[in-house]
DNA sequence: TCATCAGAATTTGTATACAATTTTTTTAAA
DNA sequence: TTTAAAAAAATTGTATACAAATTCTGATGA
């Protein structure tokens, strides 16, 4: 796989932004990225510029990039697209699962299982997210998986902290359910499922705040 | 409204990439773009990166940026998460329309009928898709109207030529006729009358291709 | 003590320089 | 003529240079 240089720090700054190991409204000063990834300003601001149309990095004209810091209502539409888009892929999965299909998405709950077990939270609340892309993937649609993969994203980033391990464990239960539901075919129930686990996973954010470390390089790792 | 010299690149590549002035799959060199609009090839590069997030431009490493060339099977794709989307805005624009939200549709829909007259198809075709837009915006979904804007963008991107000036009348009176739907608060002819709607604007794409010019100066005016 | 301003230091925005790669042209052979 | 290889030209990818703007610092005066 080979990745562009730009494309690694794209990378790189987004998984720190979304495990939130860089703080929403954080400062990204191009010279120390630079300098943190061994390359010149250049290729950072392209970064930058790819970040900001994800809306996970802001950019002030003549002040510089920032981690982007959404607000309650932005949040809120956030999710409210996501409901759109997950309670008819729900319906659409339903209808269209075949046994592979399930299988597939089996396989994905094993590993956010065994994900509960270790107490690395970044790779647990990755598996969470993955869970709903790859249900969209899996209906053959890769446009809507893109397009739900910025948005949990962005769901992340407004998250103020890691989940715990509490509502990671509830989350994966909750997936456990959704998978049955599909697989007996109950689409009303299944819908139901994901509607109450979009509620529970909005509500859960917006609490528990920690702080991230203010050194951009550790940060980074 | 102080825009930066790479957004304004930005804006006017999209509007030739949409408008179909640049054929999709057209090459875009750095230096000719850069010259054309008295910058370096820094900003038309930065440019390339914002556009490539939005599908509207590809980047093949070493070799440089492309108008997108969607698939058919993209442009489907396109489509479903279209239809997920909008069926669900008209139901809510449906059910918490006022009549001041009806009243700013109808005001769009005068601006629609006027450009039919005139034969500006750009015009007429950014004006079809900003109804549907500006149905996100009125329901106070912002994310929404943004995510509904690319999507439509890339919509643009995959007719092969610009809509008709009948394509455009049957597509504006369509969305007259939902406007109507939404002022009766008939929730479920207004859903039946934007499925119809997209439906049509689907089939009217992948049909009649002109040519672009082949000159990038040119068509970027 | 606090506010304000001038100057220094830092940081951003843009252009330019240069190496690496790709594309085109030329040349040579079958 | 067509194909292949080599050389030349053009283009991309990255770093660096420099002007313009912002931020920081410290002195001055209320």
């Amino acid at each position: 796989m080979d990745i562009s240089s730009t494309a690694m720090i794209v990378q790189s700054l987004s998984r720190a932004i979304v495990e939130h190991r860089l703080q929403p409204g954080a400062k990204l000063a191009e010279q120390k990225l630079a300098d943190h990834f061994g390359v010149s300003r250049t290729l950072v601001r392209q970064a930058f510029f790819q970040l900001s149309q994800n809306r996970l990095v802001r950019m002030e004209p003549s002040r510089g990039a920032f981690v982007a810091a959404p607000s309650v209502e932005e949040a809120k539409q956030v999710f409210a697209v996501r409901r759109m888009l997950e309670i008819e892929l729900t319906k659409q999965f339903t209808q269209t699962a075949t046994p592979a299909k399930i299988k597939a998405l089996r396989a994905h709950l094993a590993k956010e299982h065994e994900a509960l077990h270790d107490q690395d939270a970044a790779s647990r609340t990755e598996l969470l997210g993955d869970f709903h892309v790859r249900m969209a993937e899996l209906t053959g649609n890769d446009v809507l998986a893109e397009i739900l993969g910025d948005l949990i994203s962005r769901c992340s980033l407004i998250a103020l902290m890691y989940q715990t391990a509490r509502d990671a464990k509830c989350s994966s239960e909750e997936h456990d359910r959704l998978v049955e539901a599909i697989e007996l075919k109950n689409e009303t129930e299944a819908v139901r499922l994901m509607t109450e686990h979009l509620d529970n996973v909005e509500k859960s954010l917006t609490f528990n705040k920690r702080q991230p470390s203010a050194d951009i390089s550790e940060a980074l790792r």
